[in-house]
RNA sequence: GCCUUGGUGGUGGAAUGGUAGACACGAGGGACUUAAAAUCCCUUGGGCAUCGCGCCCGUGCGGGUUCAAGUCCCGCCCGAGGUACCA
């Protein structure tokens, strides 16, 4: 074989290493750009294929900016804790750490056989103490600041202390978990634990009872964006409501931060989308209701206090405090019985009945405040406890689960918006004129809303309001292989572990499993206190390690900071983020709260950590079939079945090449199949193909390493960048690589004679030859800095074609083609560029110069279109101007026959593009 | 339901409002070979054509703007992703 990719790519990966070409330090001479992956959890099963396209996508732009002459951070490293190590660990008593370890071995290795650029002196593990330390340390400055809404960002707890010490609540606006009310003697004469506990409603990282998705077959509760459909992202076990206490992170206290952040980040749309869905902004009115014979009130959320003469109900979700309270004597018992059937019922249960009605009444009345009217209050699990008050005045008119639930139990509904027909739905509009209101009579419902706001706080009883759907998130995990909170409780409350004390190691086990008592593992674990106190047995989520990592990256062996002012000046934030986009409502939310946090308390100088965000898209799987004959063992080829009863039977990938099955190796491939039989087309046996979700089972993963194998590292980038754009959702489909293979021997041919010997000649080159070259230079540039990478392969292809016609084995061309190629094809690249006698690495070569005048055009050739319709090809000299191409047009016989003796009304050129004659 | 996307040959996909289908795969035909592999050349959206002139139709559907629409606007249909008793 000429072009020996498998001797090339082995040199230079050895020689890359050797000489640490990637690494890369702080240069205060360049301008700095940091291009990031993210991180892999490295899973027992290798290097999954949807990784490598993402990967090898900021690897091309980050070799592009370090020619354009950036100092590039480009790294990599490992999202190491998580649970499929710590189930493996529970089945087989292996250690997490030894099998997460080996997995990241396998990960390297194959990472390293495709020949990425990343700068593995920097490489971060989230299971290293070493790095785990700086979580810790991150949460301990949770727990240790609050979030002040005067100033709009987190102040050390201290200065709350101080101000309850001197003034109680008042005049404090704090995120807080409940609302509280306290003077400053009543704080002052609080007990230290009392104080404690208070102080938990405000910090950032607090501790308290909450209802939680509980996975009992995973042992441990899950964040809302763990739970797909009522079952666990990771497994897909039920999960269940419970409650219990739990670690969580205020993050709804930057929910108007982050979404207001989204405007300047360079986002896809409908990753922006998601978020802001996600953070779920309602701008409405908090109102209390009183409550007959009650000192208490029944407070509500609503964004429609313009329907409030239209209550004909209430509804407290069955969590709800203030059932006990009102309940009236007779309907307690089947209040009870329905509040304890609905807390007890599972995340997935609720989730599959969503349309089923169910609700029971208290006994109880509220008062609208405007009509004096009684409205009833009833309990309904279509109430969510997490929203707003866990309380609603229900608008049946006017809004379709009031609607749903006012006609299950026959109550009033009552028009109050002109122009529905609430007889057969409810009309949910939200502009329309208000009737049947009293003084809001004729408004217009925006309008009549405000009224109402103004008029509540008139009467005291409630003010306008923004409510948010994004929740604080849950921090503690029942699990083993994860970060130990450092902390110990003394009298039931919680203190932070010294900073001295940091890292605190995990400690070894002898099981993975729960203790008999239902405790996380940690508790299994001898002497698991501080100074007599005891430790914390739950651990940190995953999304623990992955919020703060791009940002060690930057400073990864610094033991005395989490990372240094100068370097985190230096570089600053992400200015390229890759990732699938499956992680816009978990990762990239943490992330950037994360972030935010510590660009509060100055550690960090950007308030965004991720500039631009491309997900890539994800990579499907590509079945292939074989239709057995039923009753028989006779295999039909795709296109010859109709006449057959068949059965489509999924076969291995690996042993079909462009749909056409492999006939020896499906035999050997089981032992019943050893003596099949086949009706063939055309001598072959044509499969049948269909798109799925790559899995073992469907016999449709491709495993990149074998690919490397056949093709060679360089062919394998290539391939993935021009399967199609990167965003795009794709089929791992391999029938085509052959062409990318094809355009790889022909790009080696430009650079050597027949019998393979290196050839390359000093000769100036033609101008078509310049040509060819710049057109390319030009394409390629466009195309990298706008993400376009398998158009940028296209024009590879125009320019190797068009030189490989011209015969061109000219320096001058082809050592500035294998340049521009090296981004794309490093190991060839860097090949070449040493048999043309450089020196140093074609990583620092600077990108060619595109030269505009060698695609300068001498004449243009215009389609001449009458009407719109192209009839004529003409060519002037490209420097011609319009005038005078409109009067040699008319000189034109041709023109004439088409005009046929018309006068045209109008002529329009558009220089060096079309003539259109209107006539 | 709502939000975000997308809909172009047999396939993956190209097209700053300016000759739709670049580039590649697959398919068909041919050259070289004892043969295979590799390589090279030709054809390849559909239809019509006294198949070497040339014409018509074509970017999910129906309208519109424009000299000119895959691209912009309006109304539908279908797919993908997100989200969903969020008041």
């Amino acid at each position: 074989m000429d072009y020996n990719f498998r001797e090339v790519e082995k040199r230079w990966q050895k020689e890359w290493r050797d000489q640490n070409i990637y690494h890369v330090t702080e240069d205060a001479g360049k301008p700095k750009f940091y291009v990031l992956d993210m991180f892999p959890y490295p899973s027992g099963a290798g290097l999954h294929v949807g990784h490598p396209l993402g990967y090898i996508a900021s690897d091309i732009y980050a070799r592009y900016k370090r020619q354009k002459g950036f100092n590039v951070l480009h790294p990599m490293g490992y999202d190491a804790f998580g649970l499929p190590a710590e189930q493996y660990a529970i089945q087989t008593g292996q250690h997490p750490a030894v099998t997460t370890r080996q997995n990241i071995a396998r990960y390297r290795e194959q990472l390293d056989k495709i020949g990425f650029s990343f700068d593995w002196d920097r490489e971060v593990r989230t299971a290293d103490p070493k790095y785990y330390k700086w979580t810790q340390w991150v949460f301990i400055r949770l727990f240790n600041h609050y979030y002040d809404q005067e100033l709009d960002k987190a102040r050390p707890i201290s200065e709350l202390v101080a101000k309850f010490t001197a003034n109680g609540t008042a005049g404090v606006r704090a995120a807080e978990t409940k609302p509280l009310e306290f003077t400053a003697a009543e704080w002052n004469a609080m007990s230290e634990k009392e104080q404690q506990e208070t102080l938990l409603n405000y910090r950032l990282a607090y501790i308290a009872d909450t209802w939680v998705n509980w996975c009992p077959k995973l042992g441990t509760v899950l964040a809302n964006d763990e739970v797909v459909n009522g079952l666990s992202e990771r497994g897909g076990f039920p999960v269940e409501r419970k409650l219990m206490k739990q670690w969580i992170l205020r993050v709804s206290a930057y929910a108007e931060r982050l979404l207001k952040g989204l405007e300047t980040l360079e986002w896809s749309d409908s990753i922006k989308e998601i978020q802001r869905n996600w953070i779920g902004r309602s701008e409405g009115a908090f109102i209390r209701f009183p409550i007959e014979n009650n000192e208490n009130t029944l407070d509500i959320f609503t964004t429609r206090p313009d329907t409030i003469f239209g209550v004909s109900f209430m509804v407290m979700c069955p969590e709800h405090a203030l059932i006990e309270q009102i309940t009236t004597p007779d309907q307690k018992a089947e209040v009870d019985k329905y509040v304890t059937w609905a807390r007890n019922r599972s995340e997935t249960e609720r989730q599959t009945d969503v349309k089923k009605v169910s609700g029971v009444f208290t006994g109880a009345y509220a008062i609208n405040p405007f009509t004096k009217e009684r409205i009833p209050i009833w309990v309904a699990e279509y109430v969510l406890a997490g929203y707003g008050t866990g309380g609603i005045m229900a608008v049946p008119a006017h809004d379709s689960r009031d609607y749903a639930f006012a006609k299950h139990f026959n109550l009033p509904i009552r028009e109050v918006i002109a122009g529905g027909d609430i007889e057969k739905e409810a009309f949910e509009t939200k502009d329309g004129i208000v009737v049947n209101s009293d003084f809001i009579n004729g408004m217009k419902v925006k309008e009549a809303g405000k009224c109402i706001i103004e008029k509540v706080k008139e009467m005291g009883i409630g003010y306008g309001t923004v409510n948010y759907r994004l929740r604080d998130a849950i921090f503690s995990r029942q699990r083993y292989w994860g970060e130990p909170f450092p902390v110990y409780y003394k009298d039931g409350v919680p203190y932070m572990l010294p900073e001295e004390e940091l890292p605190l190691l995990l400690p070894e086990i002898d099981e993975y499993k729960p203790t008999e008592t239902g405790e996380p593992p940690l508790a299994r674990a001898a002497n698991w206190t501080y100074k007599g106190y005891p430790l914390e047995y739950s651990t940190m989520p995953g999304f623990a390690g992955s919020s703060g990592y791009y940002l060690r990256y930057m400073d990864p062996h610094n033991d005395n900071e989490f990372i240094s002012k100068e370097k985190n000046e230096y570089w600053q934030d992400v200015d390229l983020y890759v990732g699938g986009s499956e992680h816009a409502t978990g990762h990239l939310i943490y992330s950037r709260f994360w972030n935010k946090f510590l660009y509060d308390l100055g550690i960090v100088c950007k308030d965004e950590p991720y500039k631009k965000l491309i997900n890539q898209g994800m990579i499907q799987g590509r079945t292939n079939f074989v239709y057995r004959i039923n009753g028989t063992n006779k295999f039909v080829s795709l296109n010859l079945r109709d006449g057959y009863e068949t059965t489509p039977i999924r076969v291995d990938v690996n042993i079909v090449h462009n749909d056409v099955l492999d006939i020896d190796a499906f035999k050997a491939w089981r032992p019943e199949y050893a003596d099949a039989e086949f009706v063939l087309e055309d001598d072959r046996y044509v499969c049948g193909w269909e798109i799925e979700k790559m899995s073992k089972s469907k016999y449709n993963v491709q495993n990149p390493d074998d690919l490397v194998e056949r093709y060679g590292a360089d062919t394998l980038r290539l391939y993935e960048m021009f399967l199609g754009p990167i965003e795009l959702s794709k089929p791992w489909d391999t029938n085509g690589i052959e062409g990318v293979f094809r355009f790889m021997k022909k790009f080696w041919k430009l650079f050597h004679d027949g019998s393979n010997e290196f050839c390359v000649t000093d000769d100036e080159p033609t101008r078509d030859e310049y040509k060819s070259l710049h057109k390319a230079i030009k394409k390629v540039e466009e195309d990298n800095e706008r993400f376009s990478f398998n158009t940028a392969v296209s024009a590879f292809m125009i320019a190797v074609n068009e030189l490989t016609d011209l015969k061109c084995h000219k320096r001058k061309i082809v050592e500035p083609l294998a340049v521009l190629l090296s981004a794309y094809a490093p190991h060839v690249a860097e090949e070449l560029w040493h048999l043309l006698g450089n020196t140093g690495s074609v990583v620092d070569a600077a990108f060619p110069k595109f030269d505009a005048s060698y695609l300068v055009e001498s004449s243009a050739n215009y389609p001449v279109s009458f009407n719109g319709k192209v009839r004529l090809q003409r060519v002037f000299p490209a420097d011609m101007q319009p005038k005078e191409i409109e009067a040699a047009l008319f000189a034109d016989p041709d023109v004439q026959k088409y005009l046929d003796g018309k006068q045209p009304k109008k002529v329009i050129i558009v220089p060096k593009k079309i003539v259109n004659i209107v006539c």
